[in-house]
DNA sequence: TTGAAAGCGCTAACAC
DNA sequence: GTGTTAGCGCTTTCAA
């Protein structure tokens, strides 16, 4: 077994024959006036030739400052959840804090335990796209007085710093698009949950069904998660039964949205001048399937940066006014496209 | 700004009036049978009572252990890294461990950050899904003496651990299964890259078209990620145009089994009875197309779990010879769907 | 400009 | 059974 020596401040600064303390200030900038330039360039050059890294365990204890933050998702195996982790984890690099993250997997269980390393990994602040059931823990963790923002659900009820989607937004821009495009009877498969952010999106929907003075009744189904294949599929047949002549069906997720489009594909439905699909996220592959759509676009990006930003706020300023925040996104028009 | 105390052992010594070291030592377990059961009990009390957490920073500095693991991606964004990433992470700390997960995105300099960030927090072993070009950084890692296992892709000739699927198994295993199944002009589309996993799902190909006595002749198509969309379309027209009566085809990928699939949906092939598609990797939407489709399943959970394996046994025992295993999916057939 | 030294919270060798 | 104490590597106050 090869004994790997880990380089520390005392090697750099026997190997220059100056205290550790002016290693310690040379390597961090500190006193970067009051320190002799050639000395402070030897210092720097020996660190680089041993390879010096900072042992954070040292640093962190002492100045009791950690520089991390940790990210919990309801579950990484959800495209949702990865592309903004991928978008978090550049951002707060970028502002030079450390992310640590962590799937829940929907579990509660494993949610506290994710808390519970998190804290005995001093993060200075959490990020957490919450799960169902969860408040109770979220709850806990801020009357531990630990920064925190929520990301894309959150419980309007509390007092809790969040960032989201403007869902209300979403679905009414979605039918009011569909509206000028000449359609009359527009159907609306949703998720039956008890997540405010459907509550959200099921509002926009019935909004501007209602403003446009186009019919409702009838026209929305929700769905339940559990074999959600078969239950989607019923559900929009028993849509297009019951509403003779329904020209669009607008899906609150992108789940429920692929399931339509196989639906369109099965079933020969002339898509979108028949009928017009319309669906929310990106998909990687909604271009592969030969049937034209438009989508509504979260603001991933955006919802990202905000939440780092009020996360750093919160941290840097424990205790303040919640900071709230709703985002819009946009629609993505489908390709002119179609069969060719 | 609310100070948050957060309790230590000291303050536990003091309520329970005995010392720092009796409640380190009860709380870690240690000396269980030479210290009095009440003793043991009340310090465990009023450690609960105070909501303790160990302090990681100062544990760590004292045991230079970290108890972490670093996992590098080459894209958290992409479903095979975030699939395994969930594998891995339920199986680390399963182990006890914690990890800590970096996504490169395909980038060496981001990979290089990453790398310096996981030394820092001292993290006692690495697992990387390396992307192109990164073997320069790989080999600087072994060679600073860090412990590290390459998951998914690797370099055959290197002493690295590794463990992967077995990339020839599994185009040898569809093509063997399709001749099984009376296909006698099977085509192949693959990437093109000097990714060494792509070189095996070639051979795998060739030795089994050789084995089978079917042609391999103008057979293959090895497509440029750039323009992925087109060039896909552009070989499978190619391979169908130039070998009339072709009734199956192999995609090495994912992405470009979709293609394929949008392809066969477009132009009304008859699948499987006129031609065949074969895919590659577990895609949630594959079930959504109206066509079926078998595809060769990656092992991804024996993958990750090895891999932790390998990377643990590296840690407890550093330097030891290089451990490499390859292990092998299965085919999963195509349910009895089609358009009903 | 630079150095000495205290101490962050914890563990473990050793003492009692 | 339990306590004392040194010291992990670093930052920072104070002194020189």
């Amino acid at each position: 077994m090869k004994k790997l020596h880990k380089t520390k401040l005392k090697d750099i600064a026997q190997e220059a024959k100056v205290s550790v303390a002016l290693v310690s200030y040379v390597l961090n900038g500190r006193h970067s006036g009051r320190i002799k330039k050639e000395t402070a360039d030897k210092i720097k050059a020996i660190a680089k030739r041993l390879d010096y890294h900072t042992n954070s365990f040292a640093k962190g204890l002492r100045t009791q400052k950690s520089n991390t933050i940790g990210l919990i998702l309801a579950d990484l195996a959800n495209p949702f959840s990865a592309q903004i982790a991928r978008i978090i984890e550049d951002k707060v690099m970028e502002r030079g804090y450390i992310l640590l993250i962590g799937s829940m997997d929907e579990d509660i269980s494993k949610f506290r335990r994710l808390i519970d390393t998190f804290i005995k990994q001093q993060v200075e602040g959490l990020l957490i796209v919450p799960s169902e059931n969860s408040i109770k823990e979220i709850e806990d963790i801020q009357r531990k007085g630990i920064s925190c923002v929520l990301i894309d659900r959150y419980f309007p009820s509390l007092s809790f710093n969040y960032v989201a989607n403007d869902n209300y937004f979403s679905t009414y821009t979605c039918v009011m698009n569909m509206i000028e495009n000449g359609k009359k009877t527009i159907g609306f498969i949703t998720q039956k949950t008890d997540y405010f952010h459907f509550h959200e999106r099921r509002r926009g929907f019935d909004d501007a069904c209602r403003e446009a003075g186009v019919d409702v009744e009838n026209r929305v189904r929700e769905v339940d998660k559990s074999d959600l294949n078969n239950n989607v599929e019923r559900a929009i047949s028993e849509l297009l039964d019951e509403n003779p002549g329904m020209d669009a069906i607008l899906f609150s997720t992108n789940m429920l949205t692929l399931h339509g489009l196989k639906y369109a594909i099965r079933n020969n439905l002339n898509v979108p001048d028949q009928i017009e699909i319309m669906g929310f996220d990106e998909v990687q592959y909604y271009d592969i399937f030969p049937v034209p759509i438009s989508y509504f676009k979260q603001p991933l990006e955006q919802i990202g940066h905000k939440a780092v930003e009020y996360l750093i706020a919160e941290i840097d300023n424990p205790g303040q006014p919640p900071l709230q925040q709703v985002i819009k996104g946009e629609l993505v028009m489908a390709a002119q496209s179609g069969v060719e």
